[in-house]
RNA sequence: GGGAGUAUAGCUCAGCUGGGAGAGCACCUGCCUUACAAGCAGGGGGUCACAGGUUCGAGCCCUGUUGUUCCCACCA
């Protein structure tokens, strides 16, 4: 008999195993005419990045889904990669240069990509590695990055066709600049949150000095560019004031006041200053009424050199000084507490400044159609299905998106302008000359893309695209996405639209979305809280198998989920569970045990209920799988494996075992099948200690990662032993409880005295007679077709189609025997009345299926019968 | 202002197309029974937020109310 641990260390086994499953090319797939494909691409985590508990949701799902469909004969894709994260990456080399005392303006772009190709070299590797820990089987031979030469030229590429088909423009509009990153960012890089702030009421003289109206404002230091003040044209307040000129303070300039339906009478004072540089609806109502822009604030976010005194100050510092000039003025009317929605930087919390600039747009109205088209259409199906009206609520309401990008760090936009006479050539190549005035001096764009504009392109960029690889003939569309809610706009999305434009169809066939994992106290978790987990720790402190398992357990599709402690322990503790009942099963076999000649006679009812009960899990599993319902899928074989298989079977195999009777060998044979196939239903889940006891069972595989996933099985389904074995477990459970309510342990042995009317039933009760003895403390057990003998003050449990009786004499107390009876009388005679009432209502005879009114029949016989030895139990023991 | 989610045992959550409410943890009572005390056996505990409706039948479907979470939206 092989030493096996008491307890599980997966620090023993899993980068042993990770080791074996690489060097044999386990998670290698080629395009293979024989067979279906399957395949799905991993959304690529940040180079920037160190694995968090959302990584770790993200990459479990997927591999439950590619182990499950590889075991289950798909050649099996995953392709993994990195994102070059152009703003995050930016943002940390620009954080690192500082710590050396460098500025970006210190160096030139080459010196600045220079640096951050070193960074993608020393980091780019470290988010690999952790998703090797936590078991990810992708194909890594196929690893990519955003920034590979392939997928760089498939941007261009996209960018080349849209901008040939108008669907990309250059345009001057108003944008989201973050002051701090010193880019402007799309709509959906700017995260709003409420600030408390103040709202200024300020007074703006008129002209001809007779008197001021008053404006409300959150932001006075935008005053020095206002051109305007606005009120709403059928506001009867201030119909007097319309054309009239205002004084503006702090400068010489005068400025209108003009009608605009805009303005909303009820809030602030009605009067709104106008400043079309620096808000985007103050932009659109100069559009309207010709305003000038006059930009106060630079790029920097300090006062421009235009603005006297406060040029050079920081916008928040120019805002203390500016109020206390209008105070010092008497042009402070008052000031009120106010709580306003500002708009910050995803990237780094700065407050974003609008500012007017010239960027580049995709057009997004005719993109978004077809998108929408595939997924109304369910050519791209959002698991669960709520996430599409999500998904159209945001298209149908889509802007157009900002992709240009003040970094270098990314993908240079393909434009060139003529030095000369300005003309702007799109190309795929840098022209040499202008095919305008054909001018030699052409200047590339300064620009980079947005990293979502190459990340929308990865699920067929990776593939090769636009060359018309073999791989994307069989890989793609791809099968299933699996991401967080969070970024359906930011990647999801565009990977939809981007491949109906470019590939004509829907880049995958399912989107399958979850949740956050949260803090203990259900909390998102972040850096400045300090509560995040790291899954790493956990690894090291529990397994992957654990952390892979507290993830999913339970867990209904798109939720978030709380991360805690006791269930990583819940989690490890059924790792453990599971090593035990491999330890208990090997350390049975015999010397190189085999299953080569078994009598199928020896199987025992306890055999073939457990076999069923296995058949019954297979299909069930494979249902939940194909609904994508993990968590389902897990809870249920845990609480086969635990609660059938461990606290049942095994106890139940042991006379068989200890015994060294005829049915030993078949016994074992049992307990390989049914460990070796829960191992299977496991392994997608948890790969490592799954692997480590199938390679220990007797099996033909060289790995379970290649094994067949199981089906059912015909031949070994018996209903009938199952029925017979759950009657006796009945009985087993009714005896252990009056055991323990009688406070009589197990460890004294009673007569057992079975009394049935079927010759069946009293067959199924004789053979589990070493069941009774084991598990319910019998010294004997008697059977007999009626009450002959039986003394008086026995206890007994009432099952349907037997009695049982145990003379325990003096040990029992006959009035709390009686009171027991009687409350299980209670409840039988509840159980009857409510079968009874629903067969008297004509309704439910009419309407009702006719299997549910078979079973509520049987319902009313079986109480019927055991509420009438109830009664008669207790008026017996009554009359003592 | 729109939209979505959610409300089930003390806590955290499952509950498939409607057909007698489940798990983990916590709690109570016994057990170191030769796989496992990270365990075994037994037990207590829920008007499934509230109010209507549909149905023979509702935790599940419909309407409304309340609490709560999140997303979107340019009220200065």
């Amino acid at each position: 008999m092989r030493e096996i641990a008491k307890t599980y260390d997966p620090a023993q086994v899993e980068s042993r195993l990770y080791d074996k499953w690489i060097s044999n090319r386990y998670f290698h797939a080629e395009v293979n005419p024989d067979k279906k494909p399957f395949s799905i691409v991993m959304p690529p985590p940040n180079i920037t990045g160190q694995l968090h508990t959302g990584h770790a949701l993200d990459c479990t799902m997927q591999d439950i889904l590619v182990r499950w469909k590889r075991m289950s004969g798909y050649e099996t894709l995953w392709l993994p990669g990195t994102d070059h994260a152009s703003i995050a990456t930016e943002a940390k080399i620009v954080d690192q240069m500082a710590k050396e005392g460098i500025s970006k303006d210190d160096l030139t772009r080459e010196e600045f990509l220079e640096r951050a190709w070193e960074w993608r070299r020393v980091y780019g590797g470290r988010i690999v590695e952790q998703l090797k820990k936590m078991g990810s089987s992708c194909d890594w031979d196929r690893e990519r990055f955003t920034m590979d030469q392939g997928l760089s030229d498939a941007v261009t590429e996209v960018f080349c066709r849209l901008y040939d088909k108008g669907l990309i423009y250059r345009g001057e509009r108003m944008s989201n600049w973050c002051p701090k990153c010193g880019t402007s960012i799309s709509d959906i890089e700017v995260e709003y949150e409420d600030q408390a702030g103040s709202f200024w009421h300020l007074r703006y003289p008129y002209a001809d000095g007779t008197g001021y109206l008053v404006v409300a404002t959150t932001r006075p230091e935008t005053c020095l560019g206002d051109t305007a003040v606005a009120v709403n044209p059928n506001d009867e307040r201030y119909q007097h004031l319309i054309g009239k000129m205002l004084r503006l303070p702090l400068t010489d300039r005068l400025i209108p006041v003009i009608a605009d339906e805009y303005v909303e009478q009820d809030f602030g004072t009605g009067c709104v200053k106008i400043t079309p540089a620096h808000d985007p609806n103050d932009f659109e109502i100069g559009k309207r009424h010709n305003l000038d822009i006059i930009t106060v604030i630079d790029k920097q976010g300090k006062m421009t050199p235009d603005t006297g005194k406060y040029a050079g100050m920081d916008r928040y510092e120019a805002r203390k000084a500016i109020v206390a000039d209008f105070e010092a003025q008497g042009n402070l009317e008052k000031v009120q507490p106010y709580t306003h929605n500002v708009g910050t930087c995803q990237r780094c919390g700065t407050t974003v400044e609008p500012v007017v600039s010239t960027q580049w747009y995709v057009k997004m109205k005719p993109l978004a159609e077809p998108a929408i088209d595939v997924v109304r259409t369910g050519k791209t199906k959002f698991v669960p299905d709520r996430f599409s009206k999500i998904y159209f609520n945001w298209m149908e309401n889509i802007q157009d998106w900002c992709i240009s990008r003040q970094l270098w760090w990314g993908h240079r936009i393909p434009a060139y302008y003529c030095a000369d006479c300005g003309e702007i050539v799109v190309s795929k190549d840098a022209p040499t000359v202008c095919p305008k005035c054909g001018s030699t001096h052409l200047d590339q764009d300064p620009d980079t893309l947005d990293t979502w504009f190459s990340s929308a392109l990865w699920p067929f960029s990776t593939m090769g695209w636009p060359a018309e690889t073999d791989e994307l003939k069989y890989f793609f569309p791809t099968d299933v996405l699996v991401t967080g809610y969070d970024i359906i706009f930011f990647w999801v999305a565009r990977m939809i639209f981007s491949s109906c434009e470019q590939m004509g169809q829907e880049p995958f066939k399912y989107v399958m979305i979850h949740g956050l994992v949260r803090d203990a106290q259900g909390r998102k978790m972040s850096k400045s809280l300090g509560n995040g987990i790291d899954p790493l720790d956990i690894i090291d402190k529990y397994g992957t198998d654990a952390l892979r398992f507290a993830l999913v357990i339970g867990n209904a599709a798109g939720n978030d989920l709380r991360f805690t402690d006791e269930k990583v322990e819940a989690a490890r503790n059924f790792c453990n569970k599971i090593w035990n009942a491999y330890r208990f099963t090997v350390g049975n076999f015999e010397e190189n045990q085999s299953f080569d000649n078994l009598n199928p006679d020896n199987f025992t009812d306890a055999d073939k209920w457990i076999l069923n009960g296995l058949n019954n899990l297979v299909e069930e599993i494979n249902s939940n799988m194909d609904k994508f319902e993990f968590g389902v899928a897990l809870q249920k074989v845990y609480d086969f494996v635990w609660d059938l298989f461990c606290d049942w079977y095994i106890e139940l195999a042991k006379p068989a075992l200890y015994g060294d009777r005829p049915g030993k060998t078949e016994t074992l044979y049992v307990l390989n099948k049914v460990l070796s196939t829960s191992m299977k239903l496991l392994h997608p889940f948890m790969p490592f200690i799954t692997e480590e006891i199938y390679m220990g069972l007797v099996q033909p595989d060289e790995s379970i990662v290649i094994s067949d996933w199981p089906q059912v099985n015909a031949e070994e389904q018996f209903p009938e032993e199952a029925d017979r074995m759950e009657l006796v477990m009945t009985a087993i459970r009714g005896i252990r409880n009056i055991r323990a309510e009688m406070g009589v342990p197990n460890s004294t042995k009673a007569n057992m005295i079975f009394v049935a009317d079927s010759q069946q039933v009293r067959d199924s009760i004789k053979s589990g007679t070493g069941y009774f003895e084991r598990l319910a403390g019998a010294s004997a057990v008697i059977v007999q077709a009626d009450k002959e003998g039986i003394p008086g003050d026995a206890v007994s449990v009432i099952c349907d189609g037997c009695q049982v009786y145990i003379p325990l004499d003096q040990l029992i107390d006959i009035s709390k025997e009686i009171q027991r009876l009687k409350k299980e009388r209670d409840a039988a005679a509840g159980e009857l009345q409510r079968a009874t009432g629903k067969l008297n209502n004509p309704g439910f005879v009419a309407k009702a299926p006719a299997q549910l009114i078979e079973q509520e029949k049987e319902k009313v016989s079986k109480f019927t019968e055991v509420l009438a030895q109830l009664d008669e139990r207790i008026e017996h023991l009554s009359n003592r």
